[in-house]
DNA sequence: ATGAAAGCGCTAACAG
DNA sequence: CTGTTAGCGCTTTCAT
């Protein structure tokens, strides 16, 4: 930068303001210096300029899988706003494990100028304590400490069991999540929404990995449940849940009546195509990037929670309850 | 770091000892200096560490398309692995244009040790560009002028071709990928081995983006091409493919014979399982890391490239022709 | 084994 | 609008 300051014939602090704040440097100045810029080749160096301002111009996201197209597409989304915003991404796989997202969170947020937690497996309590030590956003889930972006849970429910509940299915398996830290109030919309359109919730399942593997092993324990329609709780799972019935012989919707809860290109795109409860990711994303930004602004201000509305996405995966169904 | 000095009694050089090289510390003292961080919570500012070492302790991980299961596989295992080697993931997702990815690329090799492109879609004078000017390392792909860990095209091509030819296939269609700044060589390794084993390369059909969707469309040319069996260049195209022909009323191997040219978890967890060509992506993964940091410490060292074995694996999309084929 | 001192390259008052 | 002057917090010789 010196260089380029005796290059352009001027001080070093207006090279400086050339790449940091253009607007205050006269117009001719400027082209002078960035001229010289050009020619020496010479662009700011980030660690530098870090130091200085207290502000790295990167943000870190954790996620638990990077390869769950649910995380992966956040990931886009993240990416690209935070990029939008002349911010780089820090990223992190943490895995389910609390603690280890915890550690991993603790390291990430020491490097970057604010964390987004998607689908943070960690307790609130964890959360809290991160979001005291430096600008925190949650993506897809809610704790009272932190911003937070999220898909409304009851309203989404009270759309898969009305839904359910119209074909004429009266009996349901929830194949629920993993249990993390943070679950023990997540199964109450399921409850509620079936008490609401009086539908039996026969069992919940789980809880599982949010994988294949576990949704194939869960689907052995349907035929045995009475149900005639399962819930599972992440694309991955119904998925899994698929094909384990089609290995018993059994068919969606003919047999058993399939909806995932959440939404990604893998819904429309396995067989049957499952219907699903639409989350806006893109939006959680970008929304998540922009309330972290915020905070990062104004680390003084009220917490904000931004619950998104989901959809139902109808395809070909319900159906009315078969004739022969239930017992083996 | 002066406050933990002055509570530890030592001077400030000793405490930045105790955390960058601990073993030139007598035991004792470094205890007292740990002890007295641990209490005033003090952690070393990595800005102001990469500014003084000129180094961030940071990777920069590239990648065309987060979404696609191949690379989030490798963001997975880059990132663990980069982990372990203590440091952290810088990623970007560029998409599939050569000169946004290269625009990417220089802004994040600014701020990163250094720089891992996965399935680069830039030229090998970008690429050559880019290694100039820093330590690069490129993952599923190869250039001269680059560290390289990729899949043997040609033996892996031979497997699959092998595998149809033995199943009585004479005519196969290719699906190729997106068309990039990189491939003009890349459908070489597939003619020489439908030559080897004496089978008809109908047609390559394409590029294709690599996505579902136009694996759909792909689909839609196949039943006039005469072919009984098609590979394609991905595996979404390749499950696109598959939901293309069952529209039609085709069956999977029944109709046509489909193989795919990766192996996620999709390709097992689709219907029907895919006969894929497997590519060790934990292998390339890790191996990309390890070759960039070889290189990040010995800037001069001759460039190395690391071809990797593939193989084939096959499951229920591969059968004998069928006896009605090809035509309408 | 530890301390003193000189930067790393940039930003940010503060003058002018 | 531009130059001067201090740092930002850590690493790294060079002494001791």
């Amino acid at each position: 930068m010196t260089d380029v300051a005796r290059a352009a014939g001027v001080s070093q602090s207006t090279v400086s303001r050339v790449f940091s704040l253009p607007d205050t440097v006269r117009a001719d100045t400027r082209d002078r210096v960035l001229e010289a810029a050009r020619r020496l080749e010479f662009t700011p160096n980030p660690a530098a300029s870090a130091l200085a301002q207290g502000r790295t111009g990167t943000l870190g996201l954790l996620v638990p899988n990077v390869v769950n197209p649910y995380y992966a597409e956040i990931i886009k989304v993240v990416q690209h706003r935070a990029r939008t915003k002349n911010h780089t991404l820090v990223l992190a796989d943490t895995g389910d494990d609390p603690e280890d997202g915890f550690a991993l969170a603790r390291t990430v947020a020491r490097q970057t100028d604010g964390l987004l937690l998607a689908g943070p497996r960690m307790t609130d309590a964890m959360v809290g304590e991160l979001a005291r030590s430096g600008p925190v956003a949650l993506i897809g889930a809610d704790a009272p400490a932190a911003d937070s972006v999220y898909a409304e849970p009851a309203t989404g429910m009270r759309q898969v069991i009305r839904h359910l509940a119209a074909l004429g299915h009266a009996r349901i398996v929830y194949v629920d999540g993993t249990l993390t830290a943070r679950d023990p109030a997540s199964r109450q919309p399921v409850h509620d929404a079936c008490e609401e359109f009086g539908v039996d919730l026969v069992e919940q399942l789980g809880p599982f990995d949010l994988t294949f593997d576990h949704g194939v092993a869960a689907a052995d324990l349907l035929p045995t449940s009475g149900a005639t329609a399962v819930i599972a709780h992440n694309e991955m799972v119904a998925h899994g849940v698929a094909c384990g019935l089609a290995r018993q012989g059994r068919s969606v919707p003919g047999d058993f009546s399939l909806v995932s809860v959440d939404d990604t290109f893998m819904a429309r795109t396995i067989y049957p195509a499952l219907t699903a409860l639409h989350v806006p990711l893109d939006l959680m994303g970008a929304r998540g990037v922009d309330l972290l930004l915020h905070r990062i602004e104004e680390p003084g201000g009220e917490v904000r929670h931004s619950p998104l509305p989901t959809s139902l996405v109808v395809r070909e995966s319900t159906g009315r309850p078969g004739p022969v169904s239930g017992g083996v």
